[in-house]
DNA sequence: GTCTATAGAAAGATAGAC
DNA sequence: GTCTATCTTTCTATAGAC
């Protein structure tokens, strides 16, 4: 039964409303493939054999759908990232600063179900210091873009109490990337010795905000292998593809 | 003649006075050179050729020095960390817990200097976050000694002002590690955008501790280029060494 | 779109001369 | 203590058949 190809009725697939290409269904399945074993252990220390027998093709195989390794990884990195903002900034979040702290507690926890891609972050953000590293401009980037945001955020709510906290916004913003990030480096290395929400919860209050989430709002994924990707494969915002 | 071993006048070498042999100034200059390769690149995107061609010698000539890369790694993130013990548990500490905030602010201002070695700890540490790693267990102790030190330290500090501070001084030592560890990774990326030292100080200050030595206090070590290593090298404390 | 086959470079490690 | 030479493995990437 060779009925391969089954539907690809209307010519050149342009404005199709039906599901992903063959090609697409690949392309994300590497990208799956590479996603955990980046998250394993890192760049470097990652074959594209490895990536290709972990998605059920060869290495040259893989090739024909990216150039090249390091493709492979900026691909990885923005997918997650894409799902890190549909979270942070989501429809509801509007103009209510608070909704970022909810969203933000909710990332911790999504995090804790998903070891793997903490890894991963862990793993090539210490990479991408060198500014030889694919990654390096990305991450300068990625940081820059989420201090200001939550520069903008943490302004808004130390302006909001009465009296009003007297913190430095863009400082604050810092500390709280840089807590999250830290506190991951620990966890992964003993789960146990780390109570990262206890942490992040903590450090909130120490600046005198209050939180009505305080209380344990159980994670909604307690998987603990990778779901995949929680963001469908959607068009590149900014896109590094070279053609 | 076979008049060997030409100036071994006293036995073994084992009281002699004078200074290094010649194989531990070679070994010397070899962890100097992996510190600053392996703190440029990470661990698995340096190799023994590279470590060996910088200390001037080939890989093979290391390789009779060292019996493999991993010890290498593990000589390099030894040397440092008896440097920074020393600074955090230098004998005029005693028993004044603010002495450790003090060591602590000259550590931010040591490691301010040494970009190279920061960059060796994000790297490492990221990868080290793979059970497989070679420095795994390294960094899973080193943190248990540093969050329990500091654990002590915090619990002192807040039972101290009038009235005490209600912290959790565990929670509060992981959250400073962490923090520490992710402003150098955010620093490493791009120095202007973070104040390590604001961001250290203002952290202290949010929990309530007061500081004298606010203001500036000068660092002593403005080099841009590692100065080798703080600490001789001496007897190794934990010994990882196969004979 | 995926394969086999292979080129070409570089890795960690060992043997033995000097 | 350091070298040259070599072994063995593994890597990224390309060429071309199917």
């Amino acid at each position: 039964m060779s009925e391969q190809t089954p539907r690809r009725a209307s010519g050149g697939r342009k404005t199709d409303r039906k599901g992903p290409t063959k090609g697409e269904r690949t392309r994300a399945t590497i990208l799956d493939a590479a996603t955990e074993l980046f998250s394993r252990s890192g760049f470097h220390a990652v074959s594209l054999r490895d990536i290709a027998a972990h998605a059920g093709l060869t290495h040259a195989g893989l090739l024909h759908h990216f150039p090249g390794k390091e493709d492979v990884l900026i691909k990885v990195l923005g997918r997650r990232d894409r799902a890190d903002a549909a979270l942070l900034w989501a429809p509801d979040a509007g103009e209510r600063p608070e909704a970022l702290l909810d969203a933000i507690v909710r990332i911790v926890h999504r995090n804790m179900a998903t070891p793997g891609m903490v890894g991963l972050y862990v793993k090539i953000s210490g990479e991408a210091a060198d500014p030889e590293h694919p990654a390096h401009d990305y991450f300068v980037q990625r940081y820059r873009v989420l201090r200001e945001a939550l520069t903008r955020a943490f302004a808004d709510l130390f302006a909001r109490p009465d009296p009003p906290l007297h913190h430095d916004a863009g400082i604050v913003a810092g500390q709280f990337l840089a807590l999250m990030d830290g506190l991951q480096t620990q966890w992964l290395l003993e789960p146990e010795a780390v109570d990262m929400h206890a942490s992040v919860v903590a450090f909130l209050r120490q600046l005198g905000l209050t939180l009505e989430l305080s209380a344990e709002p159980a994670p909604p994924t307690p998987a603990t292998s990778e779901p995949s990707s929680p963001v469908p494969p959607a068009k590149e915002p900014h896109d590094t593809d070279r053609p």
